[in-house]
DNA sequence: CCCCCGCATGACTACGTTGTCATCGGGACC
DNA sequence: GGTCCCGATGACAACGTAGTCATGCGGGGG
């Protein structure tokens, strides 16, 4: 600015003026200032300014687990969009499992001062991130809850989206439900398999043997298969995608009938497999989006009571979850 | 700093030793600064910082054209974890088409003082970014070359694909193959198209009338389908996933007998589909780093003159892609 | 003709930090 | 004992910007 205000003949403060589009600067000064600027290609430092003003910076930090998978990068796009239309910036991160690195990403954003942060990675412990934030940056934790609810949460509707799955499979006659879930460390593997036990009891669907958490091994798949030929399974709800894909390839795999399956999560292209997936769809920019608006309204208002989102999931009934032989349910199209 | 100061009993200064961890202070002092900071819950300011220290922000800014994508979302996911093995954070914008927001993205990402951009959008053309673009911010384009080649570029090696893709099917006996391309005004759209003549032309291949580039709607998908029935063709190429998904959307709501298809673009569950597709996989990661790593370059050395690097694909044969009937090569499997 | 008011502008300072240089106390050396 | 040097520390300025207040100028009203 400094350089500016010599090349236009002013003071800085003119500069700053016409820079900010504050009046009381005559016309033509500010068209002598703005040639200068355009000549000495001058762009303002926001950092300065955001010093200076001691205004906020307009920027929010996002920690994801990993942000190449369809479900964190949908959450993200949801979460840049409405930051977008607030004028603001992001900035993101992933963790990639590790929670040391979860907490430098949180050390790290808090330095920037970020006007606040969002917080989705899985796999990282509450710990870790009670451990690296400052008390004083607002924070929304993604698809897993606080443990000591001291923060604001977005959720899926985790326990309804798998009680949809089971109702839809109870009322097109199959009475023996199984559940395949992912690795237990994740909360909503535990969550998903909550929901079924629940949901099962509640139709009162006998449940023992029937629900696998652990790893994705072919082997754990495997073994996990022939249980439910023993046990008569009809249907399967698998609690994730990367669930509904391990029992899709070991079912490709192998000849043989195959269960009626119903998977948690959307997959891109649910409706070109053979048969087409019956899925229980989460949205994952309607949790990003709805985090940002959370978010934005402590801002507003500090002294909110913690809150807590649930974002509803919606049953895509396809052709992979058909009635069980002998049965008689219409077959029903909803594809889309 | 200053109430560290006062709590500590110090000055000002000293707090900042101990935050940079200068040597030349008594372990007491510094401890007794360290208590003060856990107390006062103190953080350093990193832009005060980088303002002082004319340093740079450390940072980096990614404009892409959709986040929610899965080439985009592991390219970015590419760019963030060699970015962090640099120590910087990455500031992420989707343009989602519109041409003003991607220029308003690269004024933002300037003012902010990062320290290079990445611009990945590949529907806005060149004339925004580089009216927008400040000319002491060193830039990478990716997966679309620059105009004026006055910057750095990353492009994967779209004619090479497509030429894989085109000897893949020729070497199995097709003589008559069709090319499927997404929106015309997309670069990659027109560059994949004439990797495709080239590739025919080189090995003979007729091309009149098998080569349909434009917006996929399902009635152009058609037209193009119907078309290649009547000029007995017996393999497609379709030119992205957006493509080859139309396509097989098309194919999967007919019968009849499927010509032999491979697509640009890996898709996440190809060997699930039936058959399973043979596909041209991009390194969408490996173009992601190889931006951030062309960056640091430049960072390092300025007058570096500019540099395209090109990203291998990889072909990953599966089932879609047989011999024509009456053929006899034999079917391989090379399924990941 | 003088006074007062409002407009345009500039001087100065502070935001939080770090580089530079000065200061102070004490021990080693002559 | 005086000098020199070194380690520890502090005072001060400056990074680029914007808020505060002062200044100067011209015009309208008395």
């Amino acid at each position: 600015m400094v350089d500016v205000a010599r090349a236009a003949g002013t003071s800085q403060k003119t500069v700053s003026r016409v820079v900010n589009a504050e009046p009381g600067v005559r016309p033509e000064t500010i068209e002598r200032v703005q040639r200068a600027i355009a000549e000495l290609g001058f762009r303002r430092h926001d950092g300065a300014s955001h010093l200076r003003r001691g205004t906020s910076t307009a920027s929010i930090g996002l920690v994801l687990e990993d942000l190449a998978g369809p479900f964190y990068a949908a959450l993200t796009a949801g979460v840049e969009r409405r930051a977008r239309e607030h004028g603001y910036l992001l900035l993101t991160g992933s963790a990639d499992g590790d929670a040391e690195r979860a907490g430098r990403l949180v050390q790290a954003f808090a330095a920037r001062r970020v006007d606040g942060l969002l917080i989705a990675p899985n796999l990282v412990g509450d710990e870790v991130l009670t451990a690296n934030l400052p008390p004083d940056v607002p924070a929304v934790l993604l698809d897993r809850p606080s443990a000591d609810h001291g923060t604001d949460e977005v959720l899926s509707d985790n326990a309804g989206g798998i009680a949809q799955a089971v109702h839809h499979l109870a009322e097109r006659g199959h009475r023996s439900i199984a559940y395949l879930g992912d690795d237990e460390r994740f909360w909503t593997s535990r969550q998903r398999r909550d929901g079924f036990l629940a949901a099962c009891a509640e139709r009162g669907l006998r449940t023992e043997g029937l629900v696998s958490l652990g790893v994705l091994t072919p082997e754990r798949i495997a073994a996990a298969v022939s249980g439910w030929a023993a046990a008569g399974v009809t249907a399967v709800v698998t609690g994730n995608n990367r669930a509904s894909v391990a029992l899709l390839h070991h079912l490709h795999a192998r000849t043989g009938p195959r269960p009626a399956h119903v998977g948690f999560d959307e997959l891109d292209l649910a409706d070109l497999l053979d048969p087409p997936l019956t899925t229980v769809a989460q949205d994952a920019a309607g949790i990003g989006s709805a985090a940002v608006d959370l978010l934005f309204e402590r801002l507003a208002t500090p002294t909110l009571p913690p809150r807590s989102v649930v974002v509803p999931t919606r049953l895509v009934v396809r052709r992979s979850s058909p009635p069980p032989d002998g049965a008689s349910a219409p077959p029903v199209r909803n594809d889309r």
